[in-house]
DNA sequence: GATCACATACCGACCGTTCGGTATGTTGAT
DNA sequence: ATCAACATACCGAACGGTCGGTATGTGATC
């Protein structure tokens, strides 16, 4: 009879009750999700669970800095760093997620940062503050992607570079809920086009 | 002798459920919002509740229907309907409620209606029909609007109403999102003025 | 054999909901 | 005008279920 041993890897453990926790939150809400549900999408227990992290709320911040903000990282920002046209960049990011998120149908369940940024920030100031550095970083690199195109001769002179950040991240704030929302791509796409339009309106 | 006071008025044991369980749900949401603490607001008892309603979501129907749906008439309908400026009429409006709802407070628990879409509409239709509805008059509102400038000449007409109507509701919900998840009343002043610039670049 | 990495069993709290009961109107026959 | 018969309005204790969290057991690893 073979000695089946099991195998033990903390490290992948740990990662898929995060993954898991991801996918939970984002169906559900972080005060709405289960951990009984995390732990069977998981394929573990709760001991696992509480070995690896000290509660629901230490698992929800795993959440935000191991998963929420890199996808920020790759999603947002990674395509402006340095960008000779960051009005093109971002109209083109606009353009993509938003049809990617559509043919998933991940759209209905809006953007994950944005979800817990609105159930959380009034209830608990660890994720708010979490949350606020993930939309702060994001603004900063917008403002400072603008700033270099107004250097370059890409974008007009006279736009508020800090103004037309906080604008431009509300109004992907909007254009996701409205998705979700609407549960209507059409209309999401509607939107889409009209942030497009906005941003050709900052070149110079 | 003095007639005593009234000691049984349905209607306005009623009215005292819906509008604390407004707040309630406009503080917790609607998951989060507790039935024994709206009851404890209202000054009645969970007997009460349940005679006038069949549940907490019939009660949160209410809400919607009786609370919500004439706040945003209101607020964002009642001054466009006939205006000559539609434009100038929703940058004031932009103006005036950002600074209202910092000035009270308000700011930080975001848009009563957005809090609602973006938690109840993935998880319960007829929450999101009732949602769907109040948003789609929004927008028709904006549309209709921009359309009757269009023809008074006061709106550029190479806009899609209906795409710049999505625009903007979409962007109120940013907006007051913003204000939400970052309790900073002049980011999201920061965030009003862009979508004012927006706005301007709508004028004929 | 000590420690780590889990699994199992279980706890108390809180939730929405139910329900038996009571107090207050309302109606209509006498 | 009175009073039984009924409906409405409201109370508050209790229920079943789910929740996050914990205490303890057990096998793998070093």
């Amino acid at each position: 009879m073979a000695t089946q041993t099991v195998i033990r890897d903390p490290e992948a453990t740990r990662n898929k009750i995060v993954c898991a926790a991801f996918a939970e939150f984002y169906r559900q809400g972080f005060q709405g999700g289960s951990l009984a549900r995390i732990v069977e999408g998981a394929g573990v227990t709760k001991g696992a669970l509480f070995h690896h992290f000290s509660g629901k709320e230490a698992l929800g911040y795993a959440v935000l800095d191991e998963v929420i903000g890199p996808l920020l990282q790759q999603r947002w920002l990674a395509s402006l760093i340095g960008s000779p046209d960051p009005i093109g960049a971002m109209q083109q990011a606009f353009r993509k997620f938003i049809r990617t998120d559509i043919d998933s149908g991940h759209f209905a369940l809006g953007c994950p940062l944005n979800n817990l940024a609105q159930e959380m920030s009034p209830l608990d100031p660890s994720f708010r503050g979490r949350i606020d550095s993930l939309y702060l970083a994001w603004r900063e690199g917008i403002a400072l992607a603008l700033a270099d195109g107004m250097a370059q001769g890409t974008v007009r002179v006279d736009v508020s570079p800090q103004s037309a950040a906080a604008f431009i991240v509300a109004a992907q704030m909007g254009i996701w809920g409205t998705g979700k929302f609407s549960q209507d791509g059409a209309l999401m796409m509607q939107a889409g086009e009209a942030i497009c339009d906005y941003l050709e309106t900052l070149r110079a």
